[in-house]
DNA sequence: TGCATTTACGAGACACGTAATCATT
DNA sequence: AATGATTACGTGTCTCGTAAATGCA
């Protein structure tokens, strides 16, 4: 196979992207200088090295922002960035294989069998150094990209045998490993808790509790739900105090709801509704990460 | 925002894994620096640098050959290289949208609403320069990637309501645009032709044709289907022609096999399964591209 | 006038090619 | 021996920092 022609493009440096990034997100040449260890100068000589090699410009200065092309660009940069490191991690990890498990997972990923399968992966191996990480979706799975965690565990809420959504940042594969029912959380005294189920189109006028890092309402297949609160935390217990409180409802999985006094899950009718969790994992399992994936009930892959 | 801890490794450089792909493609230092335009030597250079930049040994020498670790950076090499071009198609685009329009598809997702859709687009802009490509899965969604084809349409076969699992090679969105039933095409005079439905995991002896470019049975979420012919073209006169001349069996959508003379399509009884076209667009949508999206009946995005 | 980006310039690092060397079949 | 990978070395390019210049509020 001596074909000779691959004639390609320049590559975009990586280099220039990270500091675009940087200029992009500090809207300032010297901020971004700063965060980097560059003198300014070197960011500015950056940026145009990279607008001279894709001919167009990228940022307008003062004020500084992204034109249209920037923004594009950005979109892009992000996700490479996030790829090379992730490459790196895989590699990095192939040598020598950590002799310790980090496990993410986004807040309602969590459950029984997550905790017997950690407290059973710890029992095995006693002096297993292992870390437990909650945060958003987002976090997750970017972390679980770059390899900066081992294992990861999101939900989210999608039609049933649908799989979850998500962005795509590293070559993982979702494995789903739970399934329950959504329902509508409300308090015990709440009028809606005596109906049999729930539509939520018809209910865009309640008052729901948006909870971006736990149970973001943007993410449901649903249009309008307005949010009389926003719940910046990622703590489940403090959320569903608020729902038992009557400061506004919100979709949460039944089991949850389920075992939480002053709370009642009202099945949701419409749009048909489940929520899952799903385990990321890269192609290579190393241990311990892969007995826990084995535990949780994933296949090995392929 | 004036963060100023933002310690980062540093970068895998692309060049680097441009030459390392080659080498690992070809097999051959030598064959690789003949590809790339550069001598053994710099490609040489170029491995050594980036086996001690990620300290480890990727390729095996005479012969060579991929390491562990080797196969897990170039797992991730082609999909950085693409998202690379990407980044670079997408600027370009939106400095100057393309006075062309590129459809790529995949064979079985061609059908009348496309031809429809494209016929009024050309109408309407009358000197368009357009261009149809057709290919397989795999070639349609890198080129969509890359920006060397405007618009995509994919097919696959999958569980009702569920998206195709498509490769992720770029930042695209995916849009299912049609669904119609999957059918076990049969000869007309075949003996299962008279059966009202199928169980695919019973006819795991039967002789299937596998069709790669056109209709892959190894993406089909049935096991162990034997190929007694492989049909290695993209055109699908041709691979029904072989089925009706009694070669094989194959899962097509419905409505192609009834518009086939000689041909019976089977319902499938299980695994539910249903023919699928996604369009797959990137977040801006360029016109004329846009348009024909619109036509499709995809949704603007966001 | 003052803060922020750009330009000029020199020093060091880097990556290529040439060519000689080494290793494997 | 011959094919093919590595090493040594020189040259040109590139990118950084310093420092001076420019430009916008």
């Amino acid at each position: 196979m001596t074909d000779d022609i691959g004639i390609s493009i320049a590559d975009v440096d990586p280099h220039l992207l990270r500091t675009f990034v940087a200029v992009a997100e500090t809207g300032s040449f010297s901020a971004a200088a700063q965060r980097l260890r560059y003198t300014q100068s070197a960011v500015s000589q950056q940026i145009a090295a990279l607008e001279a090699d894709l001919g167009t410009a990228l940022l307008t200065r003062r004020p500084v922002a992204l034109t249209t092309a920037g923004e594009r660009l950005h979109r892009h940069a992000n996700l490479i960035l996030v790829r090379l490191e992730a490459a790196r991690a895989d590699v990095t990890r192939a040598i020598a294989p950590p002799g310790r498990l980090i496990l993410g997972l986004t807040p309602l990923a969590w459950s029984e069998p997550v905790s017997a399968a950690l407290a059973r992966i710890r029992g095995d191996s006693a002096r297993l150094r292992s870390h437990v990480l909650v945060d958003g979706r987002d976090r997750i799975v970017t972390a679980a990209a770059t390899g900066e965690i081992d294992l990861a565990l999101v939900d989210g809420f999608t039609a049933p045998n649908d799989p979850l959504r998500l962005p795509e940042p590293g070559a993982q594969v979702a494995v789903g490993v739970a399934g329950s029912p959504a329902v509508v959380a409300v308090p015990d005294r709440h009028p809606l808790a005596r109906r049999a189920a729930l539509d939520l189109n018809d209910l865009a006028d309640a008052y729901w509790i948006d909870a971006p890092m736990v149970a973001p309402f943007s993410r449901l297949p649903v249009d309008g739900l307005r949010a009389g609160l926003r719940y910046e935390g990622a703590d489940v217990t403090v959320l569903t105090g608020l729902v038992a409180a009557g400061h506004g409802l919100i979709v949460l999985p039944a089991p949850l709801v389920e075992r939480r006094p002053g709370l009642t899950g009202v099945p949701i009718a419409a749009p048909r509704l489940v929520h899952r969790v799903e385990l990321l994992r890269t192609p290579n399992d190393e241990e311990p990460a892969g007995r826990l994936a084995a535990l949780l009930g994933a296949q090995p892959l392929q």
